[in-house]
DNA sequence: CGGAATCTTGAGGCCCGTCAATAACGGTGG
DNA sequence: CCACCGTTATTGACGGGCCTCAAGATTCCG
């Protein structure tokens, strides 16, 4: 049995399927399944052989990769309606990254062979999908871009204006711990902590615990 | 005047077109332009309206992005068979990278439309085309990983072996400039010379000039 | 052959990672 | 409500990897 009205709800927050007619985003909703996790509970882990698309209806879920060493790196921080799991349509179907839930949250998930036949069905999903995975792909191309050419204090600052401009909000409570902001930034939480007295002390911004308020906002693009 | 077999012998060699029957090849054959470049010249730069999909025939081509600061970095490196400007097909019109030919070249490019119209066409096109990207999203969210964990050795230790790989063999000549390896690993021309030194030294490697020999790819590996 | 680009080598300094210890938080149970 | 504990954040000292600047060597290409 499935909860049909609050599947086609998933749906219709996800840019992935907006743009569908009502009868073919009802046929989809039936290939959900919806499930709850709770923060710190883990969605997957790399190695595991999960072939499942999933979109996030709400909360947060951060996807993290290790190196040899076994330092974790946070890949990107999926918020709602991002999805994840492409790679896993298709040939890989072994995980080369975890899944970790930073806010309680809602998943909606379809499995491989439904999604296949999705695709091929409704070619308008496949080109919505084309078209989130390339903006996804100039993201991170701009992201090795950032992390190999700017310091941390510009990484940062970076960070901090695109959370801001995220959140449609110049006072925010920051969505990560400042440990988690280090790895997602290639550094160390020592160091964030460090550049965020700087930032500080230079009247950027201001900062108490999580809360942030963006002072300056141009001072902080001259940073990148 | 489409110079008919030379366009799709442009196909055969690309993964994204090789698996479709040859019937529609020989259709998408006719969409597509061939154009040759030297070494050194510019296909686009950052900034440009371009939108074509493009398929490199063989040569190779370096894909850069400037940050603000004006520093120039490699996104990746394209060799024969693979393609670039799948996010020119949709919502962005200008390119945010720069494209410049490394050795002679030759591109098959399809306009925006006539690609657009193939995706609806030809679901198999555009499931193949999600694979692609798919992987490359999973290659970018490793080169990520990498520069943020690994220090220098490893990212130079993890290229020459990645290179080695591409070229199937382990004695062979650099595709890039020094210099460029450098911009390609977040890290300046001498710090890799003295890099390249070190791992001559250890053993790992021989090098002159442009030439490498592998000698020791697990002792590369343990970098990394 | 000659000029330009690339590569190498050295010296010096700074950013930032590591280690270590303390402080501040945040959730839990008495 | 407060005491308690684990987690997270801060701060300092120190060292090392790598960037910068500068000069010379080598390669590339017309």
């Amino acid at each position: 049995m499935h909860t049909h009205r609050n599947t086609l709800e998933c749906l219709e927050l996800v840019p992935l399927f907006a743009s569908l007619p009502l009868e073919q985003r009802q046929a989809i909703a039936d290939l959900i399944v919806q499930q709850p996790y709770s923060k710190g509970s883990t969605i997957y882990l790399a190695g595991d052989e999960v072939s499942r698309f999933l979109i996030v209806e709400h909360g947060q879920i951060k996807i993290t990769q290790s190196s040899a060493a076994g330092n974790e790196q946070i890949v990107r921080v999926l918020n709602a309606g991002e999805f994840d799991g492409e790679a896993n349509l298709f040939g890989q179907t072994e995980r080369d990254t975890s899944a970790t839930v930073l806010t309680d949250a809602l998943v909606c998930q379809i499995n491989r062979a439904d999604f296949q036949r999705l695709l091929h069905q409704i070619p308008e999903v496949a080109v919505s999908l084309l078209n989130q995975m390339s903006q996804k792909i100039a993201q991170l191309e701009k992201q090795v871009t950032l992390t190999n050419t700017v310091d941390v204090k510009g990484r940062l600052a970076q960070y901090l204006v695109e959370t801001s401009a995220a959140l449609h909000q110049e006072s925010f409570s920051l969505p990560l711990l400042k440990k988690d902001i280090a790895t997602y930034l290639g550094t160390t939480a020592e160091t964030v902590s460090r550049t965020f007295k700087e930032l500080v002390h230079e009247q950027l911004i201001t900062n108490k615990g999580r809360q942030v308020t963006i002072l300056d906002a141009d001072g902080l693009a001259l940073l990148i």
